[in-house]
DNA sequence: TAAATAGTTGACTGAATTACTAGGTTATTC
DNA sequence: GAATAACCTAGTAATTCAGTCAACTATTTA
C-alpha cells in the first residue's frame, strides 16, 4: 500500500465522476475543470482505472466516463491500487539476506500494517464517502465553518 | 499522510533498534547490517528521528543510538511523521479556485481519509509491534510456513 | 460525408523524491 | 592518540510525479 498525491487524485477524481454521473457520462474536461486537474495527467489516470475495470468509456461527442460498477461496489482501496501498480514486492523476497527468519520478521510486521491499511480502505465505497460528503454539505450549511469531524472508525482490538 | 518505502524503513530500523537495545545502545552499523539498509541513509533518517526526539544518540566507541522513549510510548505514526516531514497543505488552501465549496469538500474527505490511517498508526507502538513479533515467532516454530494472518483491527463503523 | 467531440496511446519533459555514495568533522573511549 | 561511531554536507543515479504535446480512433451530429 502507498498512499501519495497521485491515489488522492485518483479518489478525488472518482468521487467528482460519482457525483456528476447521474446524467449521462463525465467527460474528463470536465472533471479536469471541477477539481483543478491537469487533463492529460486525467487521461493517464482512467486509463489505468479502466484497465482495472473500475470506469467504462463512452466515446465520442457527449461521451466520457462512467462507473463500472454500483457506487458502493467500488471502493477506496481499489481505486489507489489501480493507479499505483503496486509492484511492492519485499527487499528480501529474492535475496537470502534473511539469517535465520529475524530480518524477514520486521519485514513482516510493516506488510502486516500495509495491509491493515489496505483493508480500511476496502471498505470504505464511494457511496460512504458521498454520503459523508452530504452530510458534511448539511453541516456547513447550519454551521459553516463546521472542522469538527467525529470518528468514523473505532479500533476495538489492535494487535 | 504518506506512506512510502522510506517510512517503511524508518520502522524497520526502530523496531530493530527496540528489539536489540537490550544490553547498551545500537549502532547504524548494526542495524545497517541486519537490516540492508545503507549506512549513510540510515543515518539521513536518524538525523530526523532524533530530530523528532524519538531516539537518543550516543558517541564514541559503543555507542550507537537508544530509544527515547519506553516502547509503549513511541508509535508508528510518530516515526513515519518524522522522516517525512509532511508538509502537506491542501491544494486548494490557497487558492481561490474552489467553487462554492463543492471542490473543497472532496478534498476533505481525503483528508479524512488521511486522518483515520494518521489515527490508526498512532495507536500502535513499538511494544505492540514486538508482541506481535514475538507470537509470530512462536507460531512460526510450531507451523513453520503459517501465513495465517488474524484480523489485528475490527472496525465496528465506518463512516 | 464532413466536422466536432472525446477517448486512446505513446513519447517526452521538468520537478521532486528516494536511495545511496563520498568525504569530511566532532565527540568519546581505550 | 588511535579507534569508534555519531554528525554533517554535498552530490548523484534512479525513480516517481505531474504534466505537455501530438497523433490517432471511435462516435455522433449536422
Amino acid at each position: 500500500m502507498r498512499l501519495t498525491t497521485k491515489g488522492r487524485y485518483a479518489v478525488t477524481a472518482m468521487l467528482d465522476l460519482a457525483l456528476y454521473s447521474t446524467n449521462g457520462p463525465v467527460s474528463l474536461a470536465d472533471i479536469s475543470g471541477r477539481q483543478d486537474i491537469s487533463l492529460s495527467y486525467l487521461e493517464q489516470l482512467f486509463s489505468k482505472l479502466r484497465q482495472n475495470d473500475l470506469v467504462q468509456s463512452v466515446r465520442g461527442p457527449g461521451g466520457g466516463y462512467r462507473l463500472k460498477h454500483p457506487q458502493n461496489e467500488i471502493f477506496v482501496a481499489q481505486i489507489i491500487d489501480a493507479v499505483n501498480e503496486s509492484v511492492d514486492a519485499t527487499s528480501c523476497a529474492g535475496k537470502g539476506n534473511c539469517k535465520q527468519g529475524e530480518v524477514c520478521l520486521t519485514h513482516h510486521l510493516w506488510e502486516d500494517l500495509s495491509r491493515q491499511i489496505h483493508q480500511f480502505l476496502s471498505q470504505i465505497s464511494l457511496a460512504d464517502l458521498m454520503a459523508k460528503r452530504a452530510e458534511a454539505e448539511q453541516r456547513s450549511k447550519a454551521r459553516p465553518d463546521g472542522t469538527d469531524i467525529e470518528q468514523m472508525i473505532s479500533v476495538s482490538s489492535v494487535l
